[in-house]
Formats: structure tokens, sequence, C-alpha cells
DNA sequence: GACCAGGTCCTTG
DNA sequence: CAAGGACATGGT
């Protein structure tokens, strides 16, 4: 573990702690959570609001209901997000696990960590980002999420360690509760989308990149 | 019209 | 194992 890295990433967290303060983000039941994660691949969350909206006005909201209904429904309920076909799929194959291979929510939430992470890695369509968020979102575990714009912004910092060891580094680095992970990964994403292009972060205002 | 969005899986070399 | 492509609609 860099301790250089780490030192930046904790300079880090502090600038974004007193730049943006407390915001709300991703709130919502456990379905939802869920459901947007899912529906958040690769796409933007205005789009997912809309979709979550259309999936509420036809009784799908859950992912009960969605593990029993005609996939065409969800289809086009969710198409303003994208790749609706196979979200629909992976929708279908979340709520297999969460209503047949876990026996419901509440079994769910009385999982060990690994053990659900591990669980919902196993399901076709989920990947680390989609669990963490559901771990971390959803059922409040301090699970730090690592997604595009993490990536980005810790090169803006100067941090060079591969993509796969920055959850062990944020984690290490955060207190060890939900809160602190799910206000670092919003600081972030807002960061990025303020500072950093996908090919670009001419605005690193936060870090001085030489520490 | 080009480019990108809070990824994941599959196929190639 | 890295790199590239497919999935698809909507906003800037």
């Amino acid at each position: 573990m860099s301790a250089s890295s780490s030192f930046k990433i904790r300079q880090l967290v502090q600038a974004l702690e007193s730049r943006y303060g407390k915001i709300p983000w991703w709130p919502g039941d456990y379905d939802e959570v869920m459901i947007g994660a899912i529906l958040t691949q690769q796409t933007r969350w205005a789009n997912v609001t809309k979709a979550l909206d259309e999936l509420r006005r036809r009784d799908l909201s859950t992912l009960a209901a969605i593990r029993v209904a005609d996939i065409r429904g969800i289809e086009e309920a969710i198409r303003c997000t994208g790749f609706y076909r196979m979200k629909a799929q992976r929708l279908k194959n979340l709520a297999v696990f969460v209503e047949v291979t876990c026996g419901g929510i509440d079994m769910m939430a009385a999982m060990s960590t690994p053990a659900l992470r591990e669980g919902l890695l196993s399901v076709h369509g989920i990947g680390e980002e989609t669990a963490d968020s559901i771990l971390c979102y959803g059922f409040s575990r301090p699970c730090f999420v690592i997604d595009a714009y993490t990536d980005r912004v810790v090169r803006c910092i100067g941090v060079t360690e591969p993509r796969n060891r920055l959850k062990p580094l944020f984690e290490h680095v955060l207190p060890k509760t939900d809160e602190a992970c799910r206000q670092t990964h919003a600081h972030i994403v807002e960061y990025a989308k303020e500072f950093c292009g996908k090919n670009r972060c001419d605005a690193c205002i936060l870090v001085n990149s030489n520490g």
C-alpha cells in the first residue's frame, strides 16, 4: 500500500468534504437502489429516473414484480436508459437472485457483506461497481464504489495505482462507515462532472499533484 | 454529426 | 491477460 497514494487520497477526501459538504445521493429503498444500479450502467442518472418513474407507473418498481413480469413490458419501461434489452434481462437475473436464491430482501439484509458481495457478483450482469453500489447505497455497508469518475479523479491528483487497487486504498483511508463511503463517492462524481472530462483534467484545483 | 454517459460480458490475439 | 467490440437511447 503506497504511503504517498494514501496521503493524496486523504487530501482529496478532505478537500472534497470542505468543498461540497453533505450532499444527498441515491436515496431510495432496497428495490429502487438495486434497480437503479442496473439501469445506470453506462447511462446518465437523469435517464434512469425517467425509467424508474415509468416502472412505477406500470407496477414494476419491485424485483418481486419484475421477476414474474413479461420482459417486453420491462424493456419498454426502461428503453430511455439504453441497452434496454440487456438491462431488462439483468433485472430479471437480479430478481431471481433476490427472491429465489436469497429468499427475499430480509434474508439478503441478514447476510454478511462478503457473502452478499459474492452473491451479487455471481449474478450475470452485475460487476464490481454495481455490486458495491448496491452494498453501499442499498444495504448501508461500508463499501467504497470505484467507477470511471473515481479512476479519472485519482489520476488527476497523481495516484498511479492500478484501478483494482483503488477500492482497498480508499477503504483504508476512509472511516469504516457506509456514510463516509457514500459521501466521498458522491463528492468525487460531482467533482469529476465539474472538472474532469474523459481525456483531460484541466482544473485540478483540490490537491497539489506534486505532493 | 460526433461524442459521451455513475459497466459488463464476450471474443481475439 | 490486455485490448477491442457489442449492447442502444438520449443529451450536448
